[in-house]
Parts: C-alpha cells; structure tokens; sequence
DNA sequence: TATGAATGAGTATTCATTCAT
DNA sequence: CATGAATGAATACTCATTCAT
C-alpha cells in the first residue's frame, strides 16, 4: 500500500516533470515548479531522486524505453526488411506524434550535458539502432539493400527521421506546407533513399 | 579608431555569446558569463545590446545570414539541378562541420521562444528553402525529378540534413561509426532518395 | 517552540521594514535591505512574504488596522456625538504620534501604486471612515451639527487631520512653532470647524 | 540664441522630469529616463544639472515659487483678511487641480531626504506663510479672528488645505464622494473653523 | 555643448540544495 | 515519508555617475 502511494507520488512528479520540461522549456524547468505543480514540498522531490540531472535523466530513459517498445514490437511482428524498415519509421513518427514531449526529452540534452550521470545508460538507448541495423543487414544478406556499412546506415536512417520530426514539433515549418503530407513525404524520401540505391548502382550497367 | 574599438568589444562579446551559448547551452548561457568571458563588467552588454534576447537573435541572425550566403554561393555557381542539389547538401555540411557553434545556434531558439522579437526575422531565415525549392522546380521541369510538391520536398530535404549534421553535433554519434563515412553516407541517401523517386516510379512500367 | 520561531522572524522583518520603509522612503527600500538589517539572507525574506509588494501590504494592512481599533475603541467608550468627534481626532494624532512609522506607512502608497494588491484590501481601511460617518449623521440627528453629507464631511474631517499630522511628521513645521501647541490649535479649529457652521447659521436668525 | 537653445533643453529636461516624477511616481524616475524622454543622452543631464538631487531640488523650488506667486496675487489684489484667506484657499486649491504634478512636487520629499542640498532653499517656501501669518494677524487686530499665535495658525491652516488636497490627489476619495463638493465643504469647514473661534468664545460671555 | 563608453552598486526574484525535525 | 527553514549563488536588468573625446 505504502508502496503504492510511493510510487504513486514519483510518477506524479515525472509526470510534472515531463510536462514543464517540454512546455515551458529547459529553462522554465526547476524542481521547485515541478514540486509546486505536484502540490508537494520542494524538499520532498529529493526523497525519489539525488538532484535535478537524476530526475531529468529519469524521464529520459523513460522515453527512450518507451521508444524502443514501439520498434520492437514492429521488429516481432513483420519479417520483410523493407516493411519493418516502413514500420520503423511509421512507428518512429507516431510516437513523436502522440508523445511530442517525451520525443523531445529524448533529444533534450547531450551526452556532453549529463555529465553528472553515467554514459552507461545512454547505451541503453542503442537498443533501438540494433533493431534497425538487424533489418539493415537481414536486407544486404536478401540482396534487397546494397549497404556496405549497416550501422552507419541505421544511424542514417534515425538522424533522418530524427531531422524531420525535430523540425515538425519546433513548429519551424512553413505554414505554407501540410504537415501530415510533409511526414509522408519525408517518410518515401529516406525509404527510397535505401532502396535505390541498389537500382542506381544497376543502372550504368545495363 | 574608437570605432574600431567598438566594433571590437560588440564583436568580442559576440563571439563569447556563441561559444557559451552552444558549450553551456540554453541554460547556461547568461549575460554575465558572456561579459565575464570577455573581461569586461556585466553592464557593458547592455550598451551594445539591448537585452539577452536582441544579444541571442543577433547570433542567430549571423548564422542563418552565413549560412544562406553558402547556399547561394552554389546556386550561383552550378547550374544542373541534381548538382545543384548535392552542392547545397555539401555547402550545408561543411557549414555545420566547420561552424558547429554558429549552425547550432540557428536551431537553438524556435520561433515559439524569441517571444521578444519580431517573426518577420524569421522570413529571413527562408531565403535558403527558396533556393531548394527553385533548384527542386526546376529539377521537376527538366523530367529528373518527379516532385509534386517542391516546396515541401526542400524542407523535406533540409529536414534529413539537418537531422543528420544534428547527431554528429550533438556527440550522438556511435563511437564505432566513422564521422566522415556516416556523413557521406547520409548524403548519399538523402539525394538518391530524390532522385530515386523517378527511377522507382519508372520501374513498374518496364 | 518553533512556531515562536518562525513568528519572531517573521515580526522581526516587519519590525526592519517598517523602519525601513519611513526612513528610507519608498525609494530606498528594498528587500535586500530589509534582509540586511534583520541579520538574515536576502532569501529568507521570501520565505515569509511572497514578494516585496506582499510584505508592504501586510505593512499597511497592519497599521491601518490598529489605527481603526483605536478609532473603535473611541467609539465604543463614548457617547456624546461632540465628545466621540474630540475622541476621534485625540486618538488619531496620539496614534500617529506614538507610532510616526505605522502612520506614515498608512499613506505610502495610493490604491495606484499597489497594482499587484487586490483593491478589496483597500476597503478595509473605510472602516474608520464609518465610525465618523456614523458619529456625524448621528450629530445631524441630535441638531448638534447641520452637515448635509456626512460622509463627505467625515472625509474632510480625516483629510484635515491627516495634513496635520503629515506636516508634523515631515518635520515641515517651522522650528519657531511648537509641536504640541501646532497640534492642539489645529485640532481645536478642526472640531470649531464642525460645531460652528450650525452656529454661524444661527447667528444671521438672531 | 545659443543661451536660448541651452535654456530651451534645461526647460525641457525640467518639463520631462515632471512629468515622470508624478506620473510614474519617485520610483519610477531616473536621470536616465529623463534624458530617454526629452531625446538626449544621459550624460547631458549633468551639463544642466549636477545630479539628480539637484535636478529635482530645481523642480521643487519652481513649483513652490509659482504656488507662491499665486497666494502673493490674491495678497494684492484683496485687502478683507477674510476675504483674503478664502482667497488663499482657493487659489492653493486650484494650483493642486490646475497642476497636479507640479503640487504633489512640492510634498515630495521632505527636509530630511534632501541631504544633499541646503536646507537655506527651504525657507524660501516660508513666504507663502507669511502671507498667510501676515493676514491673520491683520483679522486678529481688526477683532475678527481671536488667534494667540497667529504663525501657528497660518500653518494649521496650510496643514488642513494640504491635507485636503493630498486625498484628492492620491485619489484616495470614496468614490461615492463627488470631488467638487468634497473640496468646498472642507474649505468651508477650514474657513468657519477661524472664524467661529471667535463666536464660540463670546458667546458664553453672552 | 554634447555624447558614447564604461562601471560598480544595487534591485527583485528564482533556484538547487542542505539540515533539523 | 515529508516538510519548513535557511542560504549562497546566480540572473536580467537599471541606475547614477565619471571620463575621454
């Protein structure tokens, strides 16, 4: 019971702590307004976490977690490289999409930045680049893909999804443009930037 | 000569703005620490910028003037729009990889931030989708791309680059993956993705 | 035990601010000051007020509330509508004299100045002018004076008063005229004031 | 001409000073901002100026001697020492209205605040008193008033206009309180309240 | 006469963190 | 488990004033 409520009171201020981490930025973000938005002391946020860079890297892992669930369970449920790679990326921008600000606190802060905490945990995070270099290399083996260095290609394809939702959620994108049509877009652009390259090296051969 | 001296001290502070403002970040960067840096007392600041926002957006302005000069620097040397394309791609990362700081600060405010200042500075930023978009049109026009939107193509485009320079900036990078090799190999993907489209489409009719 | 504590301090900073606030003026007040003076760190202040604007408040709040219990007090031991008027203005000038800080607070800022105070706050203070208002119709009622507006006269009656004692407590009186003779003249032509404008009526029917 | 243009910038800064010293209140007025508004940089304040102390010593000075000139008027022109003296009310009365800025100048700041300057300037102020002494003493030897202490008098009397005014201006008023008729009672009581003195004592002997 | 540059001191306020309870 | 008290450090910004030009 006890417990529960325990856990009960970290969640909630995760969950004060995520939402003014994104919503009013890195620097409208201090433990005291975390502790105040969860109705609780200042001092209590210290009973579940060290410090600030603890909380923060908290939510981080979190996300990160979270992110990596998704494209598991696209990695369990399709066997066809090209289509888990489209399911990578639909799965990648969906979760953006519905938790724009645990997608952000991803992205938040550096490796560089946390220098109070250990790098050993941003390892946890290549989970999902191991997913997406498996595909990769399951497609050169299937002759599908021509990709001499499937890691680096993995890494590619993340930083391109990475640039496209990253300008969507700054809202930096023209207002001219359909944003739904831009990640559709965006989304054909890196999966055909794979696949033909293949097609592209047989073209001056034939 | 006292003008010169001005311009100095304006410069100088400038210059320990960027390298505070990308080293420490948002959140470390203060007016203080930058008058610090440069040696001179913290009201000095406010005699050649108005207030830390004014300070921030003139950085930024800087960058994206930089910047965009590349870009059209290649637009007006090259002609064919795929190299045209891959020149923009080259001129925007070598931009990045030997300015980090300054390409870091054009993405560090979004417009959402720069509450103080006017968003019609922000239009300024445009000028380079401009030539994307041009060299794009053009592209469509001569049968080598088949882009039904070429305005959202570009920001398609700069999205991938920048999502990729991104992660090398921020450190996000692999330790076993090569800096170089991922860059190129992005490239690669982000122009073949293009012109890629074309090929696939023609595919299925042969 | 604690609770002492805590109130002490707490009294402590009025007791430092009230000083403060009269003998610096409104200008050279300042809550660092205030802290400096009470022997504590600049932020303990906020611990017990929420902001500099909260702290004065509480300042005027205090003063007008002990000016209006001696008021009532007044009140409520006499009967004699004459007599209580006497009261009044006896209590009013002793008040102001034995605390010149509390008094002077009590007329530091206009209802324009506490922009972040709610107005209802300033209501409060009316309730000294009723006690006069009350006395005065009562006056009317027994023929002693003939004051069309009651409420207008008993704030001319404590308008009067207060030119008083400011001239008083601004140390504005010309050093050849004593204070004490200043204050009982003035509080005598105040109260004649009243009374005689029956008789001055009174006088043209003989 | 240059002496005229010189004199037309110190005016200027005089005007701009008043200006901002009422309507923003002591804490709000800065040479700074004095300079800001009439056009000029900060430093040429101190050409006319030596500082700030002085700059609003001169705007004290300026505002006492035309309330003086206004009461040395009504001397001139009236000769009835009660007609006088309700002549003083009204013209003290309609300075305040007519220039509130410049009244509530005069009350600024005490004695005691103006450190830096001689207490010497003071004293010139005592001229409206005298006018205001010198009437009274010509009603008590025509038998109309029966005032001991005739300079006590003249400032009981200047204390109770002062606070009058002082309510209005604060707009400390009640609202339910119609301004016009507030500022004619309380002169009417101030006036009767001389004049009554008389009466009251004779009639007991009566 | 006028100004731009420069500064030291000061202001309100917020914050991360510690400590005793 | 939870909190109130307390603090040192930091921040953006404003100001009065001086000095060299």
């Amino acid at each position: 019971m006890s417990r529960n409520n325990n856990q009960d009171l970290r969640d909630k201020l995760l969950q004060s702590a995520r939402e003014l981490l994104v919503s009013k930025g890195y620097r409208g973000f201090s433990l005291r307004q975390v502790a105040r938005e969860t109705g609780v002391s200042a001092t209590s946020v210290y009973i579940y976490f060290e410090n600030k860079d603890h909380l923060i890297h908290t939510l981080i892992e979190q996300s990160i977690s979270e992110l990596n669930e998704r494209l598991e369970k696209v990695y369990g449920s399709l066997t066809d490289p090209e289509e888990r790679l489209k399911g990578f990326a639909e799965a990648y921008v969906n979760y953006a999409l519905e938790h724009p600000r645990e997608y952000q606190i991803i992205y938040l802060a550096s490796p560089e930045d946390m220098t109070r905490y250990p790098k050993e945990k941003f390892r946890k995070a290549r989970r999902g680049y191991e997913f997406l270099t498996d595909t990769i290399k399951e497609a050169v083996r299937q002759d599908i893909f021509d990709e001499p260095y499937p890691r680096t290609a993995a890494y590619t394809f993340w930083a391109q999804l990475h640039g496209v939702m990253s300008v969507v959620l700054s809202k930096r994108l023209d207002t001219r443009i359909d944003q739904q049509e831009f990640i559709e877009q965006a989304i054909s652009h890196i999966l055909h930037g794979f696949q033909m390259r293949t097609a592209l090296q047989q073209k001056p051969n034939i």
